[in-house]
DNA sequence: CGATAATATTTCAAGTTTGAAATTTCAAAC
DNA sequence: GTTTGAAATTTCAAACTTGAAATATTATCG
């Protein structure tokens, strides 16, 4: 009378189901506290911080495919973010040498003090709202956020 | 020489920040997939199958606040989604008896037709998207995040 | 060299999202 | 009963997002 393996077909998937829910409340809940804090408390938004993010770890500049590619997000979407980040002052447009379509995109200096004050803040606020995991928690979510990921990145990349 | 708790407070954040960084490449990865899937094969979208798969659980109705409370999406945002439903002949509004400020939203009969097979879609393309994960992986997860949310909930309810 | 293909970026239309302001209607207190 | 405030919804501007089309430049190949 104990359910076989094709019984468990179908309550698998609606347990992978259940968990996928909770997972995007978990992230877009966070993104909501996280954006909201941006806006009120630094006049910014969530992605003009991925973007800061993005150049300040690459400091001699990034092609505007790459940033697109980095953040995996379309290239009409960074020229916009871009484009406001420069009339902000906080980041500005090189041309590349050798390549006269493509140019790179930098933080002014500005750019790069605002980013060190948010950055800590972000993470500071990640720390909180987080807090209720303890670090074998973090751990452990980690590797299954990984295994996850497995099947996920043939998808992204093929 | 060993480090003490007062040495760990930094790493942990990093260690929490990171697993941020995780959670939200894993969902948005899955949400990038599934909005892709529902246009190339559904010709629809992610927000709309989304306020429809709210309406299939409320028969009778929703009232438009009550689906932004319960989709945690503003107002407005709601109004613009339910007009395309209606264009679409998916979705209706309805007068509420007692109250003429308020209307429920409700699915049509082709709505709920179109519905049944986005969720059978839908429900497969997650069994699929996080197939590596084992039973016990997706129980010990769920825990973790609803672990991880009982921090988050403090803020979306006060 | 000249045509053709591949790259890098921007522009564009459509849709999504937010938060704030405007509208309409209801409830309540005076 | 009229005013005042609360509630439900829509409208609006601004920003974000995508995917496709347009532009400009570079590389390849015959």
């Amino acid at each position: 009378m104990k359910p076989e393996q094709t019984n468990m077909t179908e309550p698998m998937s609606k347990a992978r189901l259940r968990l996928w829910l909770q997972l995007l409340k978990l992230s877009s809940g966070i993104e909501g506290e996280l954006r909201r804090r941006m806006r009120d408390r630094h006049d910014t938004t969530l992605p003009r911080f991925d973007v800061m993010a993005a150049l300040a770890r690459h400091q001699d500049g990034l092609k505007m495919s790459d940033l697109s590619r980095y953040l995996k997000v379309s290239n009409g979407n960074v020229t916009g973010i871009v484009d406001r980040l420069v009339e902000e002052g906080l980041a500005l447009r090189v041309a590349v040498p050798g390549d006269r379509r493509a140019n790179l995109a930098r933080l002014t200096a500005k750019g790069e003090a605002a980013f060190a004050d948010l950055a800590a803040q972000h993470e500071a606020w990640i720390d909180e709202l987080l807090a209720p995991l303890t670090d074998t928690d973090t751990q452990i979510m980690m590797g299954l956020l990984k295994k996850a990921m497995t099947q996920e990145a043939r998808h992204g990349s093929e």
